[in-house]
DNA sequence: GCCAACGTTGGC
DNA sequence: GCCAACGTTGGC
């Protein structure tokens, strides 16, 4: 038997957006630019299949949009080797690399995106880890908190 | 635009 | 190895 895990990913819909995301190749982007550790390291731990929450954040009502599942499992960030890049780190080099990247592809739109605001008043979803770690970019969310997301997502509340 | 949270860097 | 300074993120 399979298990997959469940996420969450953010990104500011100025720089790359759910609407970009379906819009890509294959529904498919590379999620590059992750340097912190914390979210790298969780980037790792993604295997394939995996289902991921794609959260908007920095507008005024950051919310769940749609999910996403996880087609490449980590493997090296080379915008880190680029030096024209926004993202690169003269510390990571293809020999050594620091920093990871998954690619995951679109799967579903939320028609009632999941704002942060109902995330802190829905029962069951108080102990995200969004509530508490609002800047980490990549993180896990249980199977609990995403069938109760999707659902809102899906039908409203 | 402000500010809190917090991760990273660098001096010692 | 500590900790102050600094930079970034993200909600509001």
């Amino acid at each position: 038997m399979t298990t997959h895990r469940y996420w969450l990913v953010k990104s500011e819909p100025s720089g790359f957006s759910w609407a970009d995301l379906l819009a890509s190749p294959d529904r498919t982007a590379e999620w590059d630019g992750v340097r912190n550790f914390q979210a790298r390291n969780y980037m790792r731990e993604m295997k394939l299949r995996d289902q991921v929450l794609f959260y908007h954040s920095s507008i005024p009502q950051p919310a769940v949009v749609g999910t996403a599942v996880v087609v490449r499992e980590g493997y090296p960030d080379f915008t880190a080797w680029e030096p024209k890049n926004i993202h690169f780190d003269p510390k990571s080099t293809p020999e050594k690399p620091l920093w990871y990247m998954v690619d995951i592809q679109g799967k579903e739109a939320l028609p009632y995106p999941v704002t942060l605001e109902s995330i802190k008043h829905t029962p069951g979803l108080e102990k995200m880890m969004l509530l508490q770690r609002s800047r980490l970019s990549v993180q896990p969310v249980t199977a609990a908190e995403w069938k109760i997301i999707v659902a809102l997502g899906k039908q409203g509340s």
